[in-house]
DNA sequence: CGGGGCCTTGATGCTGTTCAAATAGAGTGG
DNA sequence: CCACTCTATTTGAACAGCATCAAGGCCCCG
């Protein structure tokens, strides 16, 4: 595959640790945006700690969340010339970026690879989401939401880092359906929150169940 | 089916000349599998002539198409282990196939460069589709479909190769609420309907406004 | 001419939206 | 630590869009 052409190395930049050597290091507040939609393509980031949205404004208001994003995940991969989604930090967030076109440089093939996989884990994600979208009720999109989120997380209780709104636009619902929503998964016994961004799984089987059908 | 066994019949199949030198070129008729979902992805086709879809299938019976693809389009980049979708044939259709994985091959560079092509138009597809399902109005999602359609074709008059079932499980609605809305808008006469399933398009302006706001 | 898909059209109902208001939480300054 | 404010979330009631159910028409093919 040409990734070889399609990445470069970081002229400046202070050499941060970690994974990737020469890499910018950047921290993002609460609502700061990463890169913005329509903006050129030409850096991808890597999460090192914090979480991302991508949303994608339409011109009347209406808003698309991409997916939301966490430690050790890559961000901005999408393929063409400008970015058809933004990237919003949802928490404080440490990224470290790199440039992906410009001059062929030292490790190559290990980029090259990184971007593959990040790509290919983009297109499983969007088929996935696009999948909830299409055909599913407003209750078994919401169950597999909390599903999902808790998948991500080992802890018993799951942290919810994105408001109600956002997860509204993820799932093409408004929020007080979402909160409807929510509230009867709990009454039911199949999740518990202790907060309204923090829950429990009470009864997997039974969630799993509501998602799939 | 496995591709082994499908490509048994290899053996037979004149290899054909063409873009992919030694790919094997088979035919499949209206509504024939080309590959099932949950089958390994192993090949990659490309299409000659005709047009498929993909699909998936929920265990209740409900059905997604993810795409409609055509003559040049290249089928199966999926990741992962396995298809998600499976591929059936709307019309009589000659694609040619190839393995992507096994013998290191004579050509993996050029090989390689069109796998990767075809995973990002993939990609973009999909978002697409994403924000196509996320937050439109069936009204504009029909309308943003006969544009797409028509996009594809050069010619001044479209023809529909799938059903409106098709349709309806590619948009999210039901068969009744497209005709409606078909119906609707040759009322209003942005298209025009020969037959149901040959359209011209009338007002492309009007049509674009209905399909973006 | 008859049968069977496929498509259209009409009547009714349900799911999720919209509009409106109450409640809960988080942050701020006294 | 408490009162105040501002925002996020929840809850309620009425509405709308699309689905569902049910006929009826069209077209292709035998």
């Amino acid at each position: 595959m040409t990734q070889t052409s399609m990445l470069s190395g970081f002229g400046r930049s202070a050499p941060a640790a970690g994974d990737w050597d020469g890499a910018a290091r950047l921290t993002f507040h609460p609502g700061e945006e990463i890169y913005a939609q329509d903006e050129d393509a030409d850096l991808i980031y890597r999460i090192v700690r914090g979480s991302v949205r991508t949303t994608h404004l339409q011109a009347d208001g209406r808003r698309q969340i991409g997916d939301f994003y966490y430690e050790g995940d890559v961000l901005g991969v999408e393929m063409g010339e400008a970015h058809r989604f933004s990237a919003e930090a949802l928490t404080v967030c440490e990224v470290v970026a790199l440039r992906r076109s410009g001059s062929a440089a030292y490790d190559s093939d290990r980029l090259d690879r990184m971007i593959w996989a990040a790509t290919a884990s983009e297109l499983r994600r969007t088929q996935s989401h696009m999948l909830l979208l299409g055909r599913a009720t407003a209750c078994e999109k919401v169950a597999r939401f909390l599903l999902d989120i808790a998948d991500r997380f080992r802890g018993e209780v799951v942290a919810l880092p994105m408001s109600r709104q956002d997860i509204a636009d993820y799932l093409g619902l408004t929020i007080e359906t979402i909160s409807r929503m929510l509230g009867r998964l709990q009454a039911e016994g199949l999740v518990e929150f202790t907060s309204s961004r923090n829950y429990r799984i009470h009864q997997r089987a039974s969630l799993s169940e509501m998602a799939a059908a």
